[in-house]
DNA sequence: AACCGATCGTTCACCGGTAAATGATTCGTG
DNA sequence: CACGAATCATTTACCGGTGAACGATCGGTT
């Protein structure tokens, strides 16, 4: 018995025509999404980091070399604008510099600096720490089994159209 | 092989150190749910709401009476700064009533109008419908295995503190 | 070689959210 | 019964995000 299985009695109770089973898994996917990321970014805020931020600190780290603004703008799945603006305050923080493409001197490239390779360094560790301590209360098969069912879900959300 | 598992294989080729197990879950639970969200809030748009409006409606709605502002604000998990700002609009739109309560007239009570009532029997069925579509590839026993093990999660999530 | 369309990053105006300050009302305590 | 503390909704100032308009640069076509 969860805050989502009182969600689900509350609308039951309130509009019995309505086919609720959906928010059994649903319900619980944004529930837990919405906590994690309001522990990670709180956590982020004590290192003076936004959450959008943090992400593009790991994009540039996890593709090991320099990207286009517009790379990490689709990796990020955030707008251009917002790539501007977060390259801006990580600039002035010196964990990003910008470049200048040779082929394209359209775009603008964006490198981790050493000081911003240490803080991802010393950041994600946490940030995976808080999500397997989220995660503790399954055993390894429990975890794999969740994780498959999850990619199923996955799957076909980020495949089918609307 | 979704896009989580892309992920998860980049940060290993590029930080072997890291322990990224947790990715496989707590990354596709993220999102999932940022997909399921973004598309939630587009068809709202179309009815002319914010995700954040439509929560403050399916609030008074579960409930089935007027519920004081402080309460949709726990409800909803949102400040209480957000939840004039929503009602201010839900009032406009006629969507929704402010009240004074008879017992502490410090208090609003927002209520559903029938028109705020008739919106949230229109878009509610929509909105499980949509959920529905993502879990489709599941079959009963899968969904209902999924939801245990989300709610194992969601319990300690929830639970335990930081 | 010169254009036209497309692409890229930035800027601007706005939107929805929060935190802190404010005013109104209630509660607890002397 | 009066007064200080607490609670409630609102207002204000700000923050991070988006979409659209904008200048700069590249590519394809003739």
């Amino acid at each position: 018995m969860d805050s989502v299985d009182r969600l689900r009695a509350e609308w039951e109770r309130e509009a019995p025509e309505l086919d609720v089973a959906p928010i059994a898994v649903a319900g619980r996917i944004t529930r837990i999404a919405a906590l994690l990321d309001a522990r990670a970014e709180a956590a982020l805020a004590d290192a003076g980091l936004t959450r959008g931020e943090f992400d593009v600190l790991c994009a540039l780290r996890r593709a090991g070399r320099a990207l286009r603004a517009a790379e990490v703008s689709t990796i990020t799945a955030a707008s251009p604008a917002a790539i501007t603006k977060r390259a801006d305050t990580l600039v002035r923080a010196g964990l990003v510099a910008r470049g200048i493409p040779h082929r394209d001197r359209r775009g603008v490239l964006l490198e981790l600096t050493a000081e911003g390779r240490a803080a991802v360094d010393r950041l994600m560790p946490e940030h995976l720490a808080r999500e397997a301590a989220a995660l503790g209360g399954l055993d390894p098969a429990e975890a794999t089994a969740l994780a498959a069912l999850l990619s199923r879900v996955l799957v076909r959300v980020e495949g089918g159209g609307s």
